[in-house]
DNA sequence: CAATTTCCCGACCGATCGGTCGGTTTTGAT
DNA sequence: ATCAAAACCGACCGATCGGTCGGGAAATTG
């Protein structure tokens, strides 16, 4: 049984090959996002992709895998935001203005894989993982904003940890409403959401450093 | 079986009243935002209260009506704020600020059940009715974000739309991190999510109308 | 071709699920 | 003291749960 909690196999297709792990797991994830991972049971996963149970068995090694799987996904694509606005973006408000925009971008781009990560309760050891996971998240993303509100980028009658919290529930509640049938209105999602992070509802006020295109 | 799906058969209190709906319902709630509803069974909810299967069926006719009760107190909460706020506030301004932060205040004052509220699925024609009562709030809301927007309250380079889900995505994500073992810093909470979702991370910028007190 | 590996299935298992039922104990009103 | 309502429990039920197992069909390698 491959992929248990390694990578997958080498791509060396010897069998029959109509289905792969990674086309099982894009069904999976849809059905939990749908009905909840834990309300989802394997015979519900099974149909929904037009297999048996020990079919899905052959591919992951639980029910639990199935979901590890997923969250790594997830994460890695967070991380990645995250990793890439640090070594990339110099200044502390101009680096903060970008990490949610990409991290609103990354949440688009992966929205059924974040969507589960979001909504893991920590029931079983991979859920508990991806607790501790996003923990480590929001704490270097804390350290962030503390910069920016050191460097005078943000105001100081707001606690940088409620903040950091509040917008970034900000941030994550776009997986409650999103869905990919707009064309391309995307990337524009990404800045309004900053902008609106960092000027509030009633607007700019002091000239937004950089930019001012129409949205 | 009392409660089932209409009011309390009158309080006349007959027989053993060790324990009553109320006091369950609070045991099942705690549980319910804990492991989540689905994953919840009726035996652990027994062993949670220390009491028998049957005799969570002698007080509610099914797990699914428990669920329905609580659900129904947290959407009481959030539409009495609603229904508060048109009556008493004038100015779309104010009263959009009002709404947020009294939002706020009652999603903090009802915490474990608004918790279960926004958590809500679709799986059961109980979570499917406060799905529908969810959109009607949200619906309502977006109308006085509207309004603001017209009366020049609020920038009109971000769809309201949009703004009003985003603003509220971030009042909503409160559930997933506050506690209540501060002591009373509840009511400031409140005031700082208003404040920041007006004016946003960097800060006021026109002066807010009214308060200008210490946070 | 045969051998091997992958892919896939039907049948089955113990455990637990939500819910029912019959009966006992406690309580408040009369 | 009586009695009905309310609170409560233990035993039980059919269904479904996550997971196992042995084997068959398709594709690749030699």
């Amino acid at each position: 049984m491959p992929y248990q909690d390694s990578p997958p196999p080498s791509p060396r297709g010897r069998g029959r090959t109509n289905h792969n792990s990674e086309w099982l797991l894009g069904i999976a994830v849809a059905e939990f996002n749908r009905r909840g991972y834990e309300a989802t049971s394997m015979s519900q996963l099974a149909t929904a992709a037009g297999i048996t149970k020990s079919t899905i068995y052959h591919h992951f090694g639980s029910r639990e895998l199935l979901l590890r799987a997923a969250l790594e996904r997830a994460l890695e694509a967070l991380f990645a935001v995250l990793d890439q606005d640090v070594a990339d973006v110099h200044g502390a408000g101009e680096r903060l203005r970008r990490l949610i925009a990409d991290t609103a971008g990354a949440l688009v781009a992966q929205l059924p894989y974040v969507t589960l990560l979001l909504r893991v309760r920590g029931n079983t050891p991979s859920e508990r993982w991806a607790l501790d996971q996003r923990r480590e998240f929001d704490r270097r993303v804390a350290a962030l904003v503390a910069d920016a509100a050191r460097a005078g980028e943000v105001r100081d009658d707001i606690d940088p940890g409620l903040a950091t919290r509040l917008i970034f529930g900000m941030v994550n509640s776009i997986t409650e409403w999103y869905r990919a049938d707009h064309e391309a209105p995307s990337a524009g999602l990404a800045d309004q959401v900053a902008s609106l992070a960092l000027e509030g509802l009633r607007g700019r006020c002091g000239p937004s450093p950089r930019e001012s295109g129409k949205w």
